[in-house]
DNA sequence: TCTGGGGTCCTACATCGG
DNA sequence: TCTGCCGATGTAGGACCC
């Protein structure tokens, strides 16, 4: 806590779904929603036209599609989203030092620390030439929030929102948040609004109010405390730049729930085989194993065992998570499946020798965990023919068309959209799905670098930034 | 018509060793 | 030696976040 607002929030506005209109001009203006287009899907983020709709982050597919059927719909590129987001998080980090990425989308910056500014016309000037220089480089808006601690600055970018920039006035905090909902505050969700309401407590002052020791005992003793305090706009949490990783997880829900105990056991294994490469290209390993089940019925139950050290062996965390996995009845159904490890840990020498000797016995025993292809045999969207290649949204190139985007696909067919990021919105052609001219393709630039630029981009390596491999849909 | 995937943090309870 | 207490650690689950 300061006394000049100088703790910056930045939150892009809808980020995923302005990045495809971004890149699609025939869909700017229009309602988009992106997130899993598989029957379990939900909606990772909505454009401003669809929300009008009632469509929101979290809601399940097919009640976005009842609400807006005639919204586009369109599967995550990740890799695309990322290479923005490194865009976004330079000019951040040009500003200072101490940045903390919260999400792709999102992140703190300590104005003071990286000087680049001490007061509040100094915080309003380096947010505005913030949100001009992200709209230049990226073509995108972001909305930023100013304020004295990292709470009211995450507040204050979401009254922003969208595309604008708010700064609360250091010593108006109180008045500010006091009348607000307690669903304002961060860590209040359901559950702990409804507890809340339950006790009568509605608004922000009321928490003030109700004093420390009650929220304590209504709450717990680290949810009590720390709600007490942001009531009262009492918030020291520092900006923290690197924050090191606690565990590594992969899940995957399944289309249709796995009623068969043996093929549990094989997505386990898969699964197991998964997290390692995740672990390895992170260059750690662990010694917590966590298996996590949801039945049928939507309980979630997790199981975990402690190895006596780290380690990142494919078939020492196969074995555990199978272990694991005997400890539980999946009678009934499995919806999702997932295999974590935590207890993390830099690789060590210890675990080197170790690894040496088990390398031995693995290669007959277990198989290599470096399997290609681990991604198009995924669970819910088994391969079929060449159309796993047109997914919806991802851009192609036809040999005489030229670039454009995968608008749908299916029995045999694939639409296009001939359009690029600085063209008009372009036509619609269809295809058969093993058409040799058409091949996927990696997207574009959003915004053409100007003469001269190049040069030096190219200099500096530069020009890859936009240029990403295709989305192979991994995360 | 249901409810993703990747995380973090907290709490409660059991167990174990001084 | 028995008992109680304390802290550390492991385990399971829940809430929350984007």
């Amino acid at each position: 806590m300061r006394n000049a607002p100088t703790i910056l929030h930045l939150d892009m506005d809808a980020f995923f779904a302005q990045a495809e209109q971004a890149s699609k001009p025939s869909l700017r203006g229009k309602a988009v929603v992106v997130g899993g287009l598989g029957p379990r899907g939900v909606v990772a983020t909505a454009s401003y036209e669809a929300r009008v709709f009632g469509v929101h982050s979290a809601m399940p597919m097919a009640q976005a599609r009842r609400l807006a059927p005639n919204a586009a719909y369109l599967v995550p590129r990740f890799a695309f989203y990322r290479s923005i987001s490194e865009q976004v998080m330079a000019l951040l980090r040009a500003l200072s030092p101490l940045v903390e990425p919260l999400s792709l989308d999102e992140a703190f910056v300590d104005l003071e620390a990286g000087e680049a500014a001490w007061d509040r016309d100094s915080a309003r000037l380096a947010g505005v030439r913030l949100r001009a220089d992200i709209r230049a480089v990226t073509g995108l808006t972001g909305s930023v929030g100013l304020a004295s601690c990292k709470m009211l600055a995450k507040i204050a970018s979401e009254e922003a929102k969208p595309d604008g920039l708010v700064l609360i006035e250091p010593g108006t905090e109180r008045q500010l948040l006091g009348p607000m909902p307690v669903r304002t505050l961060p860590g209040v969700g359901p559950a702990t609004g409804d507890h809340l309401r339950r006790a009568g407590i509605t608004t922000v002052d009321e928490i003030a109010e109700a004093g420390e020791d009650e929220l304590v005992r209504l709450l717990g003793k680290a949810h009590g405390h720390a709600l007490h305090a942001m009531a009262l706009a009492r918030d020291d949490r520092p900006v923290v730049a690197e924050r090191e990783t606690k565990s590594v997880s992969v899940e995957d829900t399944y289309d249709v729930d796995i009623h068969d105990r043996v093929r549990v056991g094989l997505e386990v294994q898969r699964l197991a085989d998964r997290c390692v490469r995740r672990l390895r290209e992170a260059g750690l390993s662990g010694r917590t194993i966590v298996l996590k089940v949801r039945r049928y019925d939507f309980s979630t139950l997790t199981r975990s065992e402690t190895l006596r050290g780290p380690t990142d062996d494919p078939a020492v965390i196969r074995e555990a998570a199978a272990r694991l996995l005997d400890s539980v009845d999946t009678t009934g159904g499995v919806r999702l499946l997932g295999v974590g490890v935590s207890g993390l840990a830099d690789f060590t020498q210890e675990d080197l020798f170790a690894q040496a000797a088990e390398a031995r016995a693995d290669e007959s025993a277990a198989g290599p965990v470096e399997e290609p292809a681990a991604e198009e045999s995924a669970p819910a969207h088994a391969a079929v023919h060449a159309e796993h290649q047109w997914r919806p949204g991802h851009d192609v190139r036809h040999a005489e068309l030229g670039h454009g985007w995968v608008q749908g696909s299916g029995l045999g067919r694939v639409t296009v959209r001939f359009e690029t990021p600085e063209s008009e919105p372009g036509r619609v052609r269809t295809f058969r799905t093993d058409d040799p001219r058409l091949a996927p393709a990696d997207p574009l630039p959003l915004v053409r670098r100007r003469p001269g630029e190049d040069e030096e981009a190219e200099a500096a390596g530069g020009t890859r930034e936009l240029s990403v491999a295709p989305d192979s849909g991994t995360e």
